[in-house]
DNA sequence: CGATGTATTGCAAGCTTTTTCATTCGTTTT
DNA sequence: AAAACGAATGAAAAAGCTTGCAATACATCG
């Protein structure tokens, strides 16, 4: 390995004057930059990062705290393309992804803020964890740049899956294909349910909608088990309803096993719909309506968000960008008669 | 952050001997150890990695290289399942993961090899990439650790999924099932599509069976539509199979959809397979019966093969390690009649 | 008692880079 | 001609850690 020693004495300069022609210094001649650089080049140099960032306390390293435990994270569709795309977007500003490791079985723990030290990482993403979770509280609160996906804190960044327009966008459209007896089976208490919640009931509100307490249940997010549970519970009620929202597609896969199970037709007899937009929803038959977050932009906002505050810090920015999705029309909504969706006129 | 130095004007001993304390070495005696190592603990002492990487040339920093455009990568569910266990395993010896950056992009490029240099990564993983992309090669050939997942190198360490007896168990069971026009469609060329094909047609020979061939069909890998095609294809033909091997799970939904909207029933019409046993495999109706390959031990292996090479250094280590998967009877395979399968005894 | 041996400990060099500050050498100003 | 200045360069310190080697203290041996 090159090191600037090995220039200097190429060129028959100092160290210092390497170093600083690398680093465009202003106090060196441009004869001397260009031949240095062209020296460097040729002999195929690149910084010694570890003698760099003892200096500098910048890696150029950021840290991605997900959890996967318990098949979340990497094989988590939605959050594995938000991931992809951040990690896109972060490279081409030439900076690298470490997980920042949550291993809690080693001898010597140390907490997320500790290891994310101990990496020296310029900034934290974090997404897909327990936001109650005392260590990640303590990384929040630390002076390391965050910025967090799905979920808000005081006074840092956030990048949101915008879930009020979302489920605002899903309901109307539903409504506008003619259903009125909507159910809505909703994942686990979390920031992001609140909002899809309220927010589906703002919509209903405003469409007029009347919805049952009973048309309301809860089933842990990519539960497919408990999604079927929820579906067959619904199916049995004397006044059953025209169509079910699901908090997530693969749970909404859950509900149409135990629709078809019964012998019921999608969307003849039912009608569905799930949440993110994953791969799969469009390409099984029938192709599932879904609400298909935007998890390009959700993940290339972060990166640029985050790099953002590394090269500029600031204190106590709170910031919230909200990504809209999408309805994708698939092939599980039947459209009701004229008649029925004329009433919203 | 506390450095060796705080700790040694606390404990009244030089750096040079907390160095020693702390990394265990046998001229510091036992008592001065313990207390200096108390007093780490209690200052709430981490080394600075950069520091130490500088003089060590040891990162216990681990690259992974997965091509991800296109739909790969880490939202291919079999690799990020296998990155996910590769995760937990080499976390757990306090090894950190970082993605090799392949972006293209920047201004001043930097080849696969120079850029895990620049890291300093301990060594690399190397997994769902163009394995004849002259970057990958230098990398390959480079003095750097490397393990291979689902690709074979002269002189470098392997996991493979097995390929071989994954086809083998697959084919057989299907022909147990009573099947005996049985179709395959590929991916496409690579080492692992050529294990499978040689296998298939082995195992084939074995058994008896007489393979048109016309019923070996080519489909680029999760390309669903391809699939679909492949199946039109196949359902179209005078005499079509009874069954459809298909070379993953994704492509074998494609299939489904066709048969579907072909007014045909799984299994009662056809019979089909997948490959990988992704999550969603379990989850759909019909379950879709599949080879489940051991992502869970795959990755495990790769890091302990990994860690291995890195601790104890040895040069030309070819060793390849196959991990066996298995077949999940889900429910699109057609038992025929008894006399058919017991042709075979 | 001098010689040899055996634990301990610390000094100092070295890893590579960045950055401050001093030095040098022309040039301009008074 | 002396003073002042600006530009370009390098010496040296610093970041925090590891490690070979020298130094010290003490016990053992002939």
């Amino acid at each position: 390995m090159t090191s600037l020693k090995d220039i200097a004495r190429e060129c028959h300069v100092s160290v210092a004057t390497v170093s600083k022609a690398l680093n465009n210094h202003s106090d060196i001649s441009e004869e001397r930059k260009a031949m240095i650089r062209h020296k460097a080049e040729e002999m195929g140099y690149h910084p010694n990062l570890f003698a760099r960032t003892l200096k500098t306390k910048r890696s150029y390293n950021i840290g991605v705290l997900f959890t996967d435990e318990a098949n979340n994270g990497l094989t988590h569709d939605y959050f594995a393309a938000v991931l992809d795309s951040f990690k896109v977007a972060v490279e081409q500003k030439d900076y690298d992804l470490t997980f920042l490791n949550c291993n809690q079985g080693r001898k010597h723990h140390m907490s997320y803020l500790e290891r994310a030290r101990y990496r020296g990482f310029d900034g934290v993403v974090i997404a897909c964890v327990d936001f109650t979770d005392p260590e990640v509280l303590e990384l929040v609160k630390s002076d390391i740049p965050i910025v967090t996906v799905d979920y808000v804190f005081n006074d840092r960044m956030a990048v949101m899956s915008d879930n009020v327009s979302g489920i605002e966008d899903l309901l109307s459209y539903i409504y506008q294909m003619g259903h009125r007896k909507i159910a809505y089976i909703h994942g686990a208490d979390s920031h992001v349910t609140r909002s899809r919640l309220s927010s589906f009931f703002r919509t209903a509100e405003k469409l007029g909608l009347e919805i049952p307490d009973t048309y309301i249940l809860e089933s842990e997010y990519r539960d497919v088990e408990g999604a079927a549970k929820a579906t067959a519970k619904l199916l049995d009620m004397q006044d059953p309803p025209t169509c079910i929202m699901y908090p997530d597609d693969l749970s909404a896969f859950g509900g149409i096993n135990v629709i078809r199970k019964r012998g019921m037709s999608i969307p003849e007899d039912i009608s569905l719909v799930g949440y993110d937009g994953i791969r799969l929803a469009r390409h099984v038959v029938p192709m599932l309506t879904t609400l298909k977050q935007d998890t390009l932009h959700i993940g290339r906002y972060a990166a640029e968000k985050l790099i953002d505050l590394i090269e500029n810090p600031r204190t106590a920015v709170r910031e919230i960008t909200n990504v809209k999705g999408t309805v994708f029309e698939g092939q599980t909504i039947r459209k009701m008669f004229e008649q029925n969706w004329r009433d919203n006129d």
